[in-house]
RNA sequence: GGCCCUAUCGACAAGCGGCUUAAGUCUCAGCCCUCUCAAGGCUGCAUUCACGGGUUCGAAUCCCGUUAGGGUCACCA
């Protein structure tokens, strides 16, 4: 009768490392007391998803804000699924939000003591774990084949008893350790499955940081933890990892609470400490065709991607500060109370964490995006937004570079004060309300009629501007130019006082406001705009009367 | 379908047995202010916490059931 070292031996010849030679390579962390090691382990299967940045955000704050190591983890063990290159877009996605690990993988190359921390290159890791649960009778070979298990699941669906591969239905679980090694010698296939102790019927307790204890059922499931390709399935990955990486708190989706009494069997069949574990809510939206809630999904949902909000020129800042809105309820009440400290200042907690997923909210990601731009100085926005140009709209580049200073006057109209302006939530939104400042784009927009009150007669509009272009003057402050415009409206039979004109609109023109947007029409070709008086400053004399010259031009 | 998680305004949510005839923020509506717009100010928007039972002097808060939504049942993570 062979033993189950023959039988590893057999499977893993090449194997002489051990568990404790592991331990060896991976010594403990020398951490302080209540530092945490997080990681985030994505597959490099596409672009950065909104719910992996939230997902990244959180691990990468707790630590932070314990002193602990946030590290990244290449988990690329399905290579049927892998798009090459994605794994360094994430890696920079996340590094554009200011989420930069201290060690893992960062592409071309990698940092630290734990690695490697490229799946794909630790398959030799995994081996030498498995052969020790193979040597231990916790694991072993199984043949079946697709169509075995498509069978067996055919059977259990019609003697309707819990579908998988596990106890009775464990075909490969039953073979004597010779029968093993005699399929094996045969040259059959054969993957390497957990042999589960448990019983679905007996409830184990396990503790999540943010949803507290959880009664679950045990895991009896035999699952695959070594594929035919010779690489790990993600649970048996996590454990592996995470152990020997020394991960002491998971962060990742709900939608692993499910599989979490897997996990909890793995560690305790190696004698290894699980981590803590936090399961995080989901990002959801709610569909449209159904009205029900679902996940954000990359294919349905444009605020799937976080590509979708750098294209748009959202600040970075407002996405973070959305997404610590969603994840922490006391959040916007920080922000209100310490509206000028950093993020940092703010501490996390899972006890404040929402325990179902939150609906994507777009318009309070555009007021808090408002507010973020708003509070920006001309310097600091004209930096972030030629950032942003640079990369996504060569037009807006253009705009800033053929003036740079020109283009900081105009974004400065009314901030820098108290209560700042607030009309761009993202950057693509800049150019196509400043671009009339330009020339040539004014040029253009003369193609159309200029959109003036019909209700006021030709010929009083053009009276006005002959007298307002003869009369030109912008050598004073605000409030000279102001009632200028007023007694130039006055002259012209419009009201300088409001509730003077509503009580008496028939004997007038209109009012002030109306003649003032005569004048705006005329120089912005549009019925709004920033603050005229300060658009015409930086517009100056000489391109006020090319403009008003013009428009007197266009009107018959 | 089994199992698990969840359930307070359109959205995010506070609330942890009496202080709640339910905070705050976003949205929405109205008013005010303003040269337009973006803002800003003020006001309004859940007699009720999915529903039904219980426990209690007292429940949004505890228990049970129902319903609904989400998750999961792969050699994917």
């Amino acid at each position: 009768m062979a033993t189950n070292k023959e039988l590893a031996d057999l499977i893993f010849p090449d194997i002489k490392e051990t568990v404790k030679d592991l331990e060896k390579r991976f010594p403990p962390r020398k951490l302080k007391p209540g530092a945490e090691v997080t990681r985030f382990a994505p597959s490099p299967t596409g672009f950065l998803h909104t719910g992996s940045l939230f997902t990244a955000l959180i691990a990468y704050k707790f630590a932070r804000q314990t002193d602990g190591i946030y590290f990244f983890r290449l988990e690329d063990t399905d290579q049927k699924r892998e798009i090459k290159g994605t794994g360094l877009d994430l890696v920079n996605q996340l590094a554009n939000f200011d989420i930069i690990s201290s060690e893992g993988y960062f592409g071309d190359y990698e940092k630290g003591e734990y690695g490697p921390y490229t799946q794909s290159k630790r398959a030799d890791i995994y081996k030498i774990v498995i052969k020790e649960l193979i040597k231990k009778g916790r694991a072993y070979p199984c043949f079946c084949t697709k169509e075995d298990l498509e069978q067996l699941r055919l059977v259990q669906e019609a003697n309707k008893v819990i579908p998988g591969y596990y106890g009775e239905y464990a075909k490969c679980r039953h073979y004597s350790v010779d029968e093993a090694i005699e399929l094996i010698k045969s040259g059959k296939p054969y993957v390497i499955r957990f042999k589960s102790k448990g019983n679905h019927l007996n409830h184990i307790r396990v503790h999540d940081e943010i949803r507290g204890d959880m009664d679950l059922s045990q895991n009896d499931q035999d699952i695959v933890i070594l594929k035919s390709d010779g690489l790990p399935t993600y649970h048996f990955a996590h454990l592996v990892d995470d152990h020997f990486m020394g991960t002491t708190l998971v962060t990742r989706g709900e939608e692993w609470i499910s599989s979490l009494p897997i996990h909890i069997e793995l560690f305790e069949s190696m004698g290894f400490k699980p981590p803590k574990y936090a399961h995080l809510p989901v990002i959801m939206v709610n569909d449209k065709e159904t009205g029900n809630k679902r996940k954000l999904s990359k294919r349905k949902d444009k605020e799937a991607a976080v590509s979708f909000f750098l294209e748009e020129g959202y600040p970075k800042l407002g996405i973070i500060e959305y997404l610590y809105t969603i994840a922490n309820s006391n959040f916007e009440a920080w922000l209100m109370e310490n509206p000028n400290t950093s993020l940092d200042e703010f501490k996390l907690d899972f006890n404040k964490f929402s325990l179902d997923g939150a609906l994507f909210d777009l318009p309070k990601l555009a007021f808090i995006s408002k507010e973020v731009l708003s509070h920006l100085n001309k310097d600091e926005f004209t930096a972030q937004c030629l950032a942003w140009a640079k990369q996504y709209s060569p037009e807006t580049t253009k705009f800033i570079e053929n003036d740079i200073d020109r283009f900081k006057k105009i974004i400065n109209i009314e901030r820098e004060q108290e209560k700042p302006r607030k009309d761009y939530e993202k950057f693509s939104d800049v150019l196509p309300k400043i671009r009339f400042f330009d020339k040539d784009a004014y040029d253009q927009a003369l193609n159309q009629p200029l959109p003036y009150n019909e209700f006021i007669s030709k010929e009083v509009i053009k009276a006005l501007l002959i007298e307002y272009r003869d009369h030109l003057n912008l050598d004073c402050d605000e409030q000279t130019w102001f009632n200028d415009m007023k007694a130039l409206g006055k002259k012209h039979g419009f009201a300088d006082d409001r509730k003077v004109y509503k009580k008496d609109p028939q004997s007038y023109n209109g009012w002030y406001a109306d003649c003032i947007a005569i004048i705006r029409v005329t120089i912005c070709a549009s019925t709004n705009a920033p603050k005229l008086y300060d658009v015409l400053q930086i517009l100056g004399k000489e391109e006020i009367i090319r403009r008003v010259n013009l428009a007197l031009s266009k009107i018959q």
